[in-house]
DNA sequence: TCTGGGGTCCTCCATCGT
DNA sequence: TCTGACGATGGAGGACCC
């Protein structure tokens, strides 16, 4: 490990809420859940307002409408979030080339690699700067964790949530992580935590006075491994800046179990579709074909078939599925399916099998793949809650709900005052879909950078503590 | 209270070729 | 020809992460 926090974890605060409420005023200082909305939907970011009812991630939609009634539910709008993920990285890149995504609101820089630090005071500012640069040029928090290690940089981040910073000095990494739960450490989810609990570890000193041997045997080899040189706070992964795709995937769940067996296999047809489409958007062809089904009683079950050579010809992807399908039981009835491709290859090379039985005798499937068919809409697909929308005669807003053939849109801009709020049929001429508007005003987003300002008065000695940022 | 979607990695087991 | 060891590969499932 090397013996300065030079490594940086950035965790964007409540990501997906706080680019909502960032662009809907009336929503500031609200509590505010995003995720999907229908009866099987799960939250996927709650503003902290939210938290304060006990709503967080991965809670089934429905327990937070019971635990925050009057909570603003919205739709994700992942297009929005990129946007805002690529000015943050990009942001991360000036500080070094060397950065790794880890999603969308998270990522690790090696400072070291890019030059901008090398000992505790600059990796300070490099953070100071950082919040101050994400602040100026999206309105945002995002919280900064700094230490010698990927892991330890990623437990600071959380320490310093939200809106803060915390680094880590050399030498005081095992004092501080002996008395946390084993849960905090990347890897020892609930199972592996039960698991721990039940032979007597809770802590991650306990983790490390139980030692390698015994670790191995209660987890097994690599984890068991893994586990206990994290618990002597000992880990050497480099940031990595490239890592290639190793599947791709789609599944859906459906509102309602499907139990009807033609249904089943078209929506398998569909999925391997777009499955295909997604796969060859990214360039590239797979060997191995999944299957991935879960039944009414939400066991999961996944089926596979490795080809004899890559593909990314839907006719062999729908084909191959539809075998694996032949091979599962679903009375009883679907929630899920999917279809995924892995076994990678960034060229294709067509299966002679396949081709040989004739399997792609089907000169349209291309255009099926190319050109997805329209689906049909309900009236409020159109106006999903939380999407922009614009009207001939009151500007810009939001929908805020709709049902029963109307649309109710609030009228308000990420720089305007708190709006009103206006219903209309879901049909109105006068209302259409808009795009999003920059969170940040184009003529101040990052035009002054407070933190250049502060930078160069600490270079200069003046304000090393500048990072105390708590 | 009824559990998303998109991934990664690991383990266990079976099979196959040498 | 039989048997065992061993590694590679494939298939299924599980845990975990955001």
């Amino acid at each position: 490990m090397r013996n300065a926090p030079t490594i940086l974890h950035l965790d964007m605060d409540a990501f997906f809420a706080s680019v909502e409420q960032a662009s809907k005023p009336s929503l500031r200082g609200k509590a505010v859940v995003v995720g999907g909305l229908g009866p099987r939907g799960v939250v996927a970011t709650a503003s902290y307002e939210a938290r304060v009812f006990g709503v967080h991630s991965a809670m089934p939609m429905a327990q937070a409408r019971r635990l925050a009634p009057n909570a603003a539910y919205l739709v994700p709008r992942f297009g929005l979030y990129r946007s805002i993920s690529e000015q943050v990285m990009a942001l991360l890149r000036e500080l070094s080339p060397l950065v790794e995504p880890l999603s969308l609101d998270e990522a690790f820089v090696d400072l070291e690699a890019g030059g901008t630090a090398w000992d505790e005071p600059s990796a300070r500012l490099a953070g100071v700067k950082l919040r101050a640069d994400i602040r100026a040029a999206t309105g945002l928090t995002g919280s900064v964790g700094l230490a010698a290690s990927k892991m330890l940089a990623k437990i600071a981040s959380e320490e310093a949530k939200p809106d803060g910073l915390v680094l880590i000095e050399p030498g005081t990494e095992r004092a501080l992580l002996g008395p946390m739960s084993v849960r905090t450490l990347p890897g020892v989810g609930p199972a592996t935590g039960d698991h721990l609990r039940r032979a007597g570890i809770t802590t991650v000193d306990e983790l490390a006075e139980a030692g390698e041997d015994e670790l191995v045997r209660l987890v097994g080899k690599a984890h068991g491994h893994a586990l206990y040189a994290m618990a002597l706070a000992q880990d050497e992964r480099p940031v990595v800046a490239e890592r290639e795709t190793k599947s791709v995937s789609v599944e859906d769940t459906y509102d309602v179990d499907i139990h009807d067996r033609i249904r089943v296999g078209l929506e398998v047809q569909r999925l391997a579709d777009r499955c295909v489409r997604r796969l060859r958007g990214a360039g590239l062809s797979g060997r191995t074909i999944v299957l991935k089904v879960r039944r009414y009683d939400f066991s999961t079950l996944t089926r596979s078939e490795t080809l004899r050579g890559p593909t990314d010809d839907p006719a062999v992807v729908r084909e191959a599925a539809s075998r694996l399908l032949d091979s599962v039981d679903t009375t009883g009835g679907v929630r899920l399916l999917g279809v995924g491709v892995s076994g990678l290859a960034d060229y294709t090379q067509e299966d002679l099998f396949a081709q040989a039985a004739g399997v792609r005798a089907d000169p349209a499937a291309e255009e099926t793949v190319a050109e997805p068919v329209a689906e049909e809409t309900p009236a409020e697909r159109h106006w999903p809650s939380g999407h922009d929308v614009r009207h001939t005669e009151y500007g810009h807003g939001w929908v805020q709900g709709s049902g029963l053939g109307r649309v109710t849109v609030r009228f308000e801009t990420p720089d305007s005052e708190p709006g009103r709020v206006r219903t209309f049929r879901v049909d109105d001429p006068d209302l259409e879909r808009a795009d999003p508007l920059p969170l940040v005003p184009a003529g101040e987003a990052g035009g002054e950078r407070a933190a250049d300002v502060r930078l160069e008065g600490a270079a200069n000695g003046v304000g090393a503590a500048a990072g105390d940022v708590e």
